[in-house]
DNA sequence: GCGCGGTGTGGGAGCGGTCACACCGTCAGT
DNA sequence: ACTGACGGTGTGACCGCTCCCACACCGCGC
């Protein structure tokens, strides 16, 4: 038998400033590290929190200043995508390293279901934290409108339906998938075709347009496989279908590393070489790029970098409240790799 | 120029209280579903909240009722574990869904400097939460140190560190392990070998453990490689070690998928195939486990099981704030696949 | 001796809720 | 007609902290 927890009352500042012999505003002000307490209550004061085991009650705290030292991070993804994505994990400790560097909390919350959306959003206009970043935003996203009706910070990573006027920081889908495209051209494939993905969002949008863009008067709209989501399965599907529609294919773009993979397996299935017979290049420069047989070349995104960006950017707005610039991108390199 | 933002005074229960001409005590009754409330003024005021868009102050009600209606979920792991390792994922999305239902909001806390660990502790003091669940504790955890210490409610996934008696849900690791094993020798294997890993907490031990009695007397020592995380990388390299070391072996349990697909690397690399020269078995049922060519035969740990798990047992202790049993083990399958 | 600016300190008034208690009708039972 | 149970409501105290004003004290220059 445990004993029944105690659960004893936790010391507050009362108990500190009595331990102390001096009253709450002064322990409130070591607390907080603010000008005019004596050394000598300030030791006192120091040596009482130590002695009572004090420990500031954030509850109080944020109702009393009405912030939080909180910034949320919402992840709105099916499950499956949450598993497979490797950048969500990235993006996150890139913005954890920066929030914790400027002794902020990151919390993160995800949505998986309707409920999730109304509870989070609860959560957010509790005030229980200053700000928030969001990934991957879909159109019509209702999270992301109840945010910016409130009118708390907020900065989005990957660029949002434009109709809400939020920051975000994000990469050139568009410009990395020209150049990607461009230089599978240039090992002289002829034949190109992309498993597009995520037409839902900018990215998917712009990977295509970037790849479009880049095959000018060769772009054949026939050789591009719209699938759902950015992943493994898309890729094999997709891969399959390109096969069936144009047997004499020589190159493919997959849109994310995942589909790429996929699209690998597939190849494998049918005979073709990679890179002999067919050049395939990804997106994304993830552990499936570089563990695939053989390793594809691809597009490293930034994604630690987008994470920390997005936390600075949300910090520059809680601590200025003034309302933030457009959005930034970061830059990307191509990966030259086996595969193409 | 956007407008400076004038980010106007929230509406409190006193705003509600004029607008539908009651008190405060009545819309807090309202809000809280407490009984002896009249229908109009129930709808007086459910029109008042709709109309000066109220929501709670989550801080004001956290400080009043002591409590937060939200529960942590503390990820202590270096950055490259947290990316490669699919059960995390599976984990948090089970918690999720189980504190979901209970309208609990989780918060997921991520540990990875000393710094954070010392944030996240004064987060966890605060009362920002009710409760934890821990994942991936290792010997020695700071933080599991100071939420014994604090009292809250808590539960770790995977067994932890048994000085402090706090409750666990976990997988009998060292039962799957004996059982994979043993089928590893039913299809005829003779010289089998393991590449441990996470040797410095109990799953590692545990997998070795059930290793070596599924072997019994025909147990080599020599023929453990110890590598140390679960990753791709121990996978490469404990295999090349363990092809130096043993040449002729037939049979290999990788502590993990992802040690799994590694090995198959080094395999492949060393034209050795798989199942034919040497049968390969896995742990996790990941990705890892289900992309692998040929296709991984391993543990199924129910992943989303643990986290939801974990998540009814910390409900449990916040509602009733007795201490908690000591233990619970979930039931593993063995997927038998091509590698074995 | 007096006013004055700079330090250091105490304590009241919130922040926005919850909760217990007091109170007030209404209506059934005696 | 009186009592009491009960549904419904208002109110004050309190949760633990921050903020700010008032005040005491100090040495200083006039």
């Amino acid at each position: 038998m445990t004993a029944p927890t105690p659960r004893q009352r936790r010391a507050t500042i009362f108990d500190v400033a009595a331990e102390a012999g001096v009253s709450r505003g002064t322990v409130s002000r070591v607390l907080n590290g603010a000008p005019y307490v004596s050394p000598s209550a300030r030791e006192a004061i120091e040596t009482a929190i130590a002695k009572v085991g004090y420990v500031r009650n954030r509850a109080a705290r944020n109702l009393a200043t009405q912030s939080s030292g909180a910034i949320a991070f919402i992840v709105h993804e099916p499950d499956a995508v949450f598993v497979d994505d490797p950048n969500i994990g990235a993006i996150l400790l890139g913005a954890n390293a920066a929030l914790s560097a400027a002794d902020y909390q990151l919390v993160s919350l995800l949505i998986d279901t309707d409920r999730d959306s109304q509870r989070v959003t609860e959560y957010l206009a509790g005030g229980s934290v200053d700000g928030a970043i969001i990934v991957s935003a879909r159109e019509g996203d209702p999270i992301s409108r109840s945010i910016a009706d409130l009118g708390m910070p907020c900065v989005m990573v990957g660029r949002p339906d434009n109709q809400l006027q939020l920051p975000w920081v994000g990469i050139d889908n568009r410009g990395a998938a020209q150049q990607i495209t461009e230089r599978l051209l240039s090992t002289g494939r002829r034949r190109i075709g992309m498993i597009a993905a995520g037409l839902d969002r900018d990215s998917g949008r712009d990977r295509l347009a970037g790849f479009r863009a880049a095959l000018g008067d060769r772009y054949d709209d026939a050789l591009v496989v719209r699938t759902g989501l950015y992943t493994y399965a898309s890729g094999v599907d997709g891969m399959a279908e390109l096969l069936r529609i144009a047997p004499d294919i020589d190159g493919v773009f997959a849109a994310s590393d995942a589909i790429g993979a996929g699209a690998l397996e597939t190849l494998r299935g049918a005979g073709r070489s990679v890179p002999g017979d067919i050049g395939l290049v990804g997106f994304d420069d993830s552990a499936w790029a570089r563990r695939a047989q053989p390793a594809l070349s691809t597009v490293r995104q930034p994604a630690g970098g987008l994470g920390a960006q997005a936390a600075e950017l949300v910090l520059e707005q809680v601590r200025s409240g003034t309302a933030p610039g457009a959005g930034t991108l970061l830059p990307t390199d191509i990966i030259w790799r086996a595969s193409a």
